[in-house]
DNA sequence: TCAATATCACTGCCTTAGCAGTAAAATATT
DNA sequence: AATATTTTACTGCTAAGGCAGTGATATTGA
């Protein structure tokens, strides 16, 4: 699960899978995220190109969220709390 | 942390902290990931119009794994095995 | 301090993502 | 089976993402 195709045909899936369990149709997962229909369309058939801002908005929709994580993890979230927290 | 400026902020700042680490530059990495290198800058910047393949591309170069999950996300990896598993 | 390196922020060019509209194909409902 | 709904897969259009190149502004190191 390491290549882009397999891991965007995977999250269009997961997308598909909310989407139904919650009844809804494309143009109205579309309209609640604040996309056009082809976006939808699009990710549910894993289209690699789009944007993050647009798959985002989709993912937040169905309440479905986005972890980040690398080898440094630790480091950085100390390094990123005191970032924030210091005005 | 729901937002998508925060996220996108968040996660250029885990880039380039790991970048950083690695003891390469932006143009490295680009090179590395097989993007330009305003995509690198863009990514560490924080862009949120950024296309996933390439921020993807950026992530797997520096070993940061992502991962999505949703509500029903046990029901969904059930179901995905049988779907993927047989022919 | 001064020089080498890196990053920033902008440019023009090309490609394409996102959009609504649409008709055909597939699903679902009665 | 017949009908309604949904999804698929295309269209042309417009806006902007990705790119390399560039000079100005940091940042780093000797």
């Amino acid at each position: 699960m390491s290549n882009l195709a397999q891991v965007m045909g995977k999250l269009g899936e997961l997308v598909r899978f909310h989407r139904k369990k919650a009844g809804l149709t494309q143009i109205q997962l579309a309209d609640l995220a604040g996309v056009g229909k082809s976006t939808v369309y699009d990710i549910e058939k894993g289209k690699a190109t789009v944007q993050i801002d647009n798959l985002f908005a989709v993912l937040t929709a169905m309440n479905i969220s986005i972890q980040f994580s690398g080898p440094l993890n630790a480091a950085f979230e100390r390094w990123y709390a005191t970032q924030t927290s210091d005005q």
